[in-house]
DNA sequence: TATGAATGAGCGTTCATTCAT
DNA sequence: TATGAATGAACGCTCATTCAT
């Protein structure tokens, strides 16, 4: 991982490049590797997600991806290997949206709330595919398990941004950064691993604003506290729409 | 599972009892049968914590078991089974000590620490077998997941006890139950689940004094958080050594 | 191997128990472990020899030895491991029959001649299976093709103790023991080997005449030489018939 | 093959071009035809004889030809058709070097112990492929299993051309030369079958002075077999000399 | 009740061969 | 002529489950 400085903005998604140099395919026109890999991804998370690593055929990947079984073997040496390219994807999809909801968002606590948001919305259209990272990350072996665990902590990287703004702000107290970034984010997991549990009582937009109101009591000072109680409405207001 | 009213301590830990009228054994002798899932149950635990619930075979368990494989077939119908069964001990592990270590611990805030820190512990023991739940429920027939979940319930209904008191007491805001209580359990799994990610910066005790202070924070009353801050040093103190 | 003194006659045929200790099988009764084996390494001799080792699949052998293809792989852990039980039995057929054959033959030149014959008329009856060795050694984990080596070394040392017993009775020249020996044994795999050749102009009974013949003048002293031509018909004689 | 008389001499190297009738190409400019098939032909001679046929894979011999895997099918219609071109030039490259060799040799114990020499300096130089020739041919189908004998009876007359002018000059005995003939082929063949067995104990110059010594003993007249011990010395000299 | 030998369906993976370019 | 992406049949092997003893 890059060291990184500035906001989060400055990243950019940089999609499952990252793994071509990970997991060889036999292929060497790279637009073909691209559009194959994403075809292969694409079916593989989706049975995986539905179905579990395990349950999931190699055969059924290929006809999902319109593909025969032969060839998903010349982008990827193994199944564990495609499922390294669909846990990395699904890692990069929490990446690849949220930066660009916050472009313009510059008050720390409403770009805490907006990245926040985006999460759980991007979680919310995804729940499978995040509960497969925590079913499946362990049927790598422990070298591609490295991969996918460093593709978390910089996915992470993006909250921990936004906590670290707040506490320069003074709106948040001197906290450990790491610590409560990773409340944040299990909080948001939480939204897919609970959501069988959640589910009957609240959706996504009420589950945010009921998370960020417990957090920022955690996190604030008293004067951030004060500050956030004023905006609260407003913070609410204009980022609660999902993108889409 | 039943309502019930007052403290957790009424509870008694029902042990896999539960579950012998869902899994049917072929076996009538009541202690042996009890003997037996015993052997299975530790066995299976330990190998699919280990190793995983698809990748641990029925030979293996039964080896280590010290049985021989077809009997395992006398007090289980399928290898999904022992998985129910092996979730459920998990699970009934989390219920069966934090009661006892409740017991004489009437102030609110020391009870929800002392239940905090019981559970953490549990789990820090169990690192394997905690993180066994998120990865192998899904491998469970419909059914079947609905008893895992109703038993991860009432063992976090420890827990929401002492939320509760707190709440009663006025030292905690009138907040959702519910919800604190799953953002207190996600605290405490996320010792588990995110262990790779904690291990190298703290151990369960300091996981435990910070992650007390932060939920303490996310829920208190102004009174609460002030009496939190002046006997802080007192609720850390008595509890902090494991039960060993 | 071990070392052996005195004439072949002294060493029992140890069949395929050699390799019991090599190839480990899941079972344990000793007696079903023999019987299954046998079943196994007969259908597999059968269908190597006939269409060699990796036309041959696992169904064909277990359909042959009358099993399921899942029972197989109690009694050897790949493929690989069928082959060395295969290639075993093959040159253990070559130790077990010889000696006895030897029985109550003094005579120097007779028991060489009579060694000889026996070791044709077997590979005559085993042509493929001969063939097989030396087609499919190569097949095998470096570690299990010294196995193999040994094994023929082992069948070797039959002919090798007769020719030396000629040496010392002066009827050979001191030539070297471990290159006649070769030559002898390389002779008698000939008419397995070029069997397409040879088949239509001799049967194994004159392959048998020309060799001796052949060899003898190779190593007989003139002393020797002329024995030999006196008792020619007599040393014919007696074991020319195969026995069956 | 034709039947040929006087010496093998007046035989010309024919190279594989007796197969381009046999397996046909697709491609019709002679010169590349040529050019390719030895593209193709070098790399699976050599792995091939490395890996054994089944285990070279068509992807490889492309890649160590440096073409396409798609274009060995214009030069071959099946795997099996390019294990027949390297069989054939295998078998080719003993015929191609010896003729030269005997080019001036006229006293028949020498030409035989030439020939012989120069074979076994081949098969040294060539082991694998030596081996492959006995380990592959039945990979075959029968009619090109056919070719594969005939090329080797073929290159098997060079020598009993110099066993029949031994014989001529009285200096053997009136053998059979078939059969006397495939004895030194099996010793020259034995040089690299039992390699694993010789190569310690000797190098292929002293093998070859063993072999030739052995037999002739097997095959001299009285009168012969003086004439040799007299002149074995000379006879070893001038031609112990590998051709480098 | 207990064993463990036996089954056989099913899986991941390989690779000879084809064919559009 | 030459490529190499694509196919898909076929194989070795595993393992949950059964059942005769």
């Amino acid at each position: 991982m890059v060291k990184r400085s500035g906001t989060s903005d400055a990243r950019e998604s940089q999609g499952i490049t990252v793994d071509a140099s990970q997991v060889r395919s036999q292929a060497s026109d790279v637009d073909l590797v691209k559009r194959r890999r994403k075809q292969i991804v694409d079916a593989a998370v989706e049975l995986f997600a539905r179905e579990g690593f395990y349950r999931t055929t190699v055969q059924q990947i290929a006809k999902r991806a319109n593909i025969s079984a032969g060839l998903i073997y010349h982008y990827a040496r193994t199944k564990e290997d495609v499922l390294l390219l669909a846990l990395l994807h699904v890692l990069d999809t929490y990446r690849s949206e949220t930066p660009t909801v916050l472009k313009g968002v510059v008050e720390p606590l409403a770009r805490l709330r907006t990245a926040l948001a985006s999460f759980c919305r991007i979680v919310d259209k995804n729940l499978d595919a995040t509960v497969l990272v925590y079913r499946s990350t362990k049927s790598l072996p422990l070298e591609q398990r490295e991969l996918v665990k460093q593709g978390e902590v910089d996915a992470n990287e993006i909250i921990a941004e936004t906590v670290r703004d707040c506490i320069k702000a003074k709106l948040f107290r001197e906290v450990d950064v790491d610590f409560a970034t990773y409340q944040l984010i299990m909080n948001i997991h939480m939204w897919a691993l609970k959501h069988w549990h959640f589910k009957p009582r609240m959706n996504v937009e009420t589950f945010i604003d009921e998370s960020f109101d417990f957090f920022v009591h955690a996190l604030a000072t008293p004067r951030g506290l004060k500050y956030y109680q004023q905006r609260k409405a407003s913070l609410r207001g204009p980022r609660a729409r999902p993108a889409k």
